[in-house]
DNA sequence: AACCCGGGGAC
DNA sequence: GTCCCAGGGTT
């Protein structure tokens, strides 16, 4: 069922718009970014938004602008503070990202932002659905966007079953955004798009009583709203037992800080690492401690085990005492290793499951 | 084109 | 439990 649909019409997708942006001014959410026409706040929050949702996002956004309230302010940041503030919101290469493009603008731009979309994507962590929505949002330009929902909502409106999350479709569907833009108030139109996803087109049980452009939709007309989108299979996820160690000296504990890029790069965790099959978690956290720290250690007891799930694989992490150890620790696999008091917790940043961690370590 | 990168809310 | 979210970068 690849069949090359026609193109809709101009009138057609003027009046999807139309009766779009209409249902925005009187229904849209009242959300901290949208009370600002600051190019820099627009931006903030369409990085945080990238997959992850409003409803997180809006405490993290109050923080973050509380702390950095322009974009000199965030380029001066130390980085240590800024992945503070972004703990627990996830991607952090988003933050660094982030950092690194303030330090740009400021650097390069004077302070002021790239006013196009095609400038905009030239910021680190700024691709073209980012780029879009602060073109359009903040400077008025008639550029589309694409994500999670203006995918799904068209895919809706104009009946399109191949999967769209295959490249083919991704580029019919963007050329789709394209076509309904209101090139009058592109900022509101694309926000309509995405609202409308969020609040009355959704994954499941899609409120098509509500919705303004119900009778505009090919999907409903054909009775195929719940079939739609399709998406390709997922891969099942995999699950992981990970151990690691408690080291105390003279009351503080040992941390490890994350390599940048990878997973939960630059977060401070427990030194460890995989359960690899056929070991036993003491036989893994000796093998791990010596690979990662240069040390010989005596494992103690179990202090706590916590459950955790990625989007593409789960864990679960024990964390053990260590009793002894011979051997000065040293960094092998991390950026850096610091002995932290209960004090210093508030200035590092740590992943989710090593918070839940950090009460029961310091028993 | 395929893969990697968090965390959480809705159901 | 499953699904999927105001995506971007790397290879």
């Amino acid at each position: 069922m690849t069949g090359a649909s026609p193109t809709p019409s101009r009138a057609r997708c003027r009046g999807i718009t139309q009766a779009l942006v209409a249902w925005f001014r009187a229904s849209a959410r009242d959300l901290p970014w949208r009370r600002t026409d600051d190019p820099y706040r627009i931006w903030l929050s369409e990085v945080m938004l990238q997959q992850t949702r409003v409803e997180t996002v809006v405490d993290y956004y109050e923080r973050f602008t509380r702390a950095y309230p322009t974009v000199e302010a965030l380029a001066r940041a130390p980085e240590q503070r800024v992945m503070k503030l972004w703990e627990g919101l996830g991607y952090y290469s988003r933050a660094r990202n982030l950092h690194a493009a303030a330090r740009w603008v400021v650097r390069e731009g004077g302070g002021a932002f790239p006013t196009t979309a095609d400038d905009l994507q030239a910021l680190p962590g700024v691709g073209r659905y980012t780029a879009g929505a602060v073109a359009s949002i903040a400077f008025g330009e008639p550029a589309p966007i694409l994500d999670g929902n203006v995918k799904r909502v068209l895919a809706r409106l104009f009946a399109i079953d191949d999967p769209i999350d295959r490249p083919a479709t991704v580029e019919r569907l963007w050329a789709l955004a394209a076509r309904v833009v209101d090139r009058d108030d592109p900022g509101t139109s694309n926000q309509a798009l995405m609202e409308l996803g969020a609040l009355v087109c959704t994954p499941r049980n899609p409120r098509c009583d509500a919705c303004p452009v119900a009778r505009r939709c090919d999907a409903r007309r054909v009775a195929r709203v719940a079939e739609l989108p399709v998406r390709t299979p997922r891969k099942p996820v995999p699950h992981h037992d990970i151990v690691a160690g408690v080291l105390t000296r003279r009351g503080r504990l040992l941390f490890g800080q994350r390599p940048p890029g990878g997973l939960l790069g630059g977060l401070w965790e427990f030194p460890g690492g995989k359960v690899e099959p056929g070991e036993s978690h003491v036989e893994a956290l000796v093998r791990e401690l010596d690979e990662e720290l240069g040390i010989r250690a005596t494992i103690g007891p179990l202090v706590a085990a916590v459950d955790h799930a990625y989007s593409h694989f789960r864990i679960t992490l024990h964390l053990y005492r260590v009793e002894d150890f011979d051997g000065d620790p040293t960094p092998h696999t991390h950026t850096a290793l610091r002995w932290l008091r209960r004090a210093d917790f508030e200035r590092y940043a740590f992943p989710k499951a090593t918070l839940r961690l950090l009460p029961h370590a310091l028993d």
